[in-house]
DNA sequence: TTCGTTGTCGAACACCGTTCTACGTACGAA
DNA sequence: TTCGTACGTAGAACGGTGTTCGACAACGAA
């Protein structure tokens, strides 16, 4: 404003200085930021650097590429993550309370599911994660094997159900709208071929039960849960 | 050819009339080849179109959008899907059968996974596949509502495991050179620090066990059935 | 002070799904 | 047989994506 117009000398000194320079964490914070806000479809990395009043190159020098950035998203987030201490006693309600955390943490970033599908999570918080799971698997009696199994299978459920969870979020329809998808869904298996769908028919009711709610997550986890128990040898007891 | 360049005479006769008509189903087919082919990621509207020798405007006559497409291959691909009759006396092992089964059809369509998941599958092969493993079961004395749920519960687990593969082989890396990425694994797990990670630093060689193969999936089919047979009420016998 | 390294970032590349719109062709009605 | 219309075709374009290139500016070391 102060300068010449017509002339200008260090075009505006673009005020570049002044704001903090960008880094990796910035970075991070900005994209996690308008994940919960805008969910996932919104981290791209041009509506982060714009976000960061920059261009989409610059994040380059920061970060090596957007799985990166997912991967970085992913670390912090389960950040967030308070895992029990292992307690021998009660190592099922635990393993229950660690898988409902955890589900917690991937609601609380929508999307965030799809970037953790897939991928080793190698950073340190979901590391730690991993760490106080096996410790209430091996209090409660688990052989090494199947409890290091266990900690592979058992973030793939949970993020396969936030992933899904995730999908139906971003379908075009409101979650309002989802009582009457589901009602939709059980009159169509209703009126199938009774020839062909006897049993789809008979448990159509059962199989559109909790659609909403924990309750088919709270059932996998039993299901997770009992398979485990089922392989922890016999002692006294 | 035999007619005059400089006055078209209608212009070529684009030999679309004797090429066959577009219908949905040479769509399904080219984009389930071009998927067997080249991978997920081939499979756009764009290149469907050209290996059709037309636009990808044409395509939206015949199939809503790429989300209905991606429906279409999925119940396509189900239509291979060979599910055992259910019989009584072994119903955990043919639980275990149709679960290998599904996964060898994802694994035949490498990426159709990532349409899969978290999507409803009311295709009509899709959902005989369902009502095979509903009456599986069923002759195990699954109750209902654990039924219902277990197939939503089932598929997820073979989608999720499915998904990941297809992640891994898009990578970067060739499969190759996973073994090399396995050992690195290994090690980065044996330099951690002590005091933070112990139990995964004493389970590291059974945490990278089974990278490749069938043995992680085996497991956590392991324990659903195992879970699942808990859930069974005990009578007689 | 000069040099070289490093971070910044506008522009561009090659894609993507989807829509608009003009154009032919084919077919039913007159 | 002719006309009109409705429908499938498809080029072009829109707005979006991740990523790369190359010019530029800032700063620390010599």
């Amino acid at each position: 404003m102060n300068q010449s117009p017509w002339q200008p000398i260090t075009p505006a000194k673009p005020a570049r200085a002044a704001r903090e320079p960008l880094t990796r964490e910035r970075i991070v914070d900005t994209a996690l930021h308008l994940l919960v806000e805008q969910g996932y479809e919104a981290v791209s990395m041009r509506k982060v650097a714009q976000a960061l009043g920059t261009g989409p190159a610059s994040l380059y020098a920061h970060v090596a590429n957007k799985k990166e950035l997912d991967q970085l998203m992913l670390d912090r987030a389960a950040a967030d993550m308070k895992l029990p201490d292992a307690d021998p006693e009660r190592w099922q309600d635990q393993l229950k309370e660690a898988m409902y955390e955890v589900l917690r943490v991937m609601r609380a970033y929508p999307g965030l599911a799809r970037a953790a599908i897939g991928q080793v999570p190698l950073g340190e918080y979901a590391m730690l994660s991993t760490e106080r799971m096996l410790a209430i698997l091996k209090a409660g009696g688990v052989p090494d094997q199947a409890a290091a199994w266990a900690v592979d299978l058992i973030p793939l459920f949970i993020t396969a159900t936030a992933f899904e969870e995730s999908v139906q979020g971003a379908a075009d329809f409101a979650p309002e709208d989802l009582e009457g998808f589901v009602e939709q869904l059980r009159s169509y298996f209703g009126s199938l071929d009774p020839a062909r769908f006897p049993l789809t028919i008979a448990l159509a009711g059962a199989m559109t039960t909790g659609a909403s709610g924990d309750e088919r997550f709270d059932f996998g986890a039993r299901v997770i849960i009992a398979g485990l128990a089922s392989m922890v040898p016999e002692t006294d007891a």
